[in-house]
DNA sequence: GCCAACGTTGGC
DNA sequence: GCCAACGTTGGC
């Protein structure tokens, strides 16, 4: 991992899609983004970003593995598909409002790094993003904060 | 452009 | 199930 090295995190409901899932798969399209915020930092991401698994609306939520960026700019075609929950009438072909990455499994920690120990240790800070009240499914985590996060799943 | 009403997220 | 903290919608 390089000085260059970007992170993000991004949250999924484990009873939707799991950490286990993405390992059992290797790759997944992260679809389904219908949030703008959400939507401009996918964005953002570049091939070869790494990128923080979030178990969310669970118990305990925390951070559960490690994905990496391997795809930028694909067309989400949940939103063009009619059957899913994600469909969006108001999306056209020509030009699509909704697109996203494709991420490859890393790891799967052998601990979670529950929301209380985020919040506990990184008090205060406003370099992590992740709060109570935030309810943003993706955002960027800064590399001093990645870097605690990693140190703190590793030992 | 304002804002009330409504919908969603997600911790608790 | 509650509700705080948003985001979205649509009338005006």
């Amino acid at each position: 991992m390089t000085e260059e090295t970007r992170f993000w995190l991004m949250k999924s409901e484990p009873n939707v899609y799991s950490i286990d899932d993405l390992k059992n798969e290797g790759t997944t399209l992260w679809d389904g983004i219908r949030n703008y915020q959400a939507r401009n930092f996918m964005r953002k991401m570049k091939i070869g970003d790494q990128v923080f698994f979030y178990h969310s609306n669970c118990k305990p939520p925390g951070i559960t593995g490690l994905m990496e960026v391997i795809e930028t700019n694909l067309i989400d075609p949940t939103q063009f598909d009619k059957k899913s929950n994600y469909f969006d009438s108001k999306s056209k072909k020509e030009s699509p409002r909704w697109d996203c990455a494709k991420l490859k499994y890393i790891k799967k920690f052998n601990k979670l790094l529950s929301l209380n120990e985020i919040n506990e240790s990184f008090k205060g800070s406003e370099l992590i993003l992740i709060r109570k009240g935030n309810r943003l499914s993706i955002m960027p985590i800064h590399l001093n904060i990645a870097m605690q996060i990693i140190q703190s799943l590793e030992n």
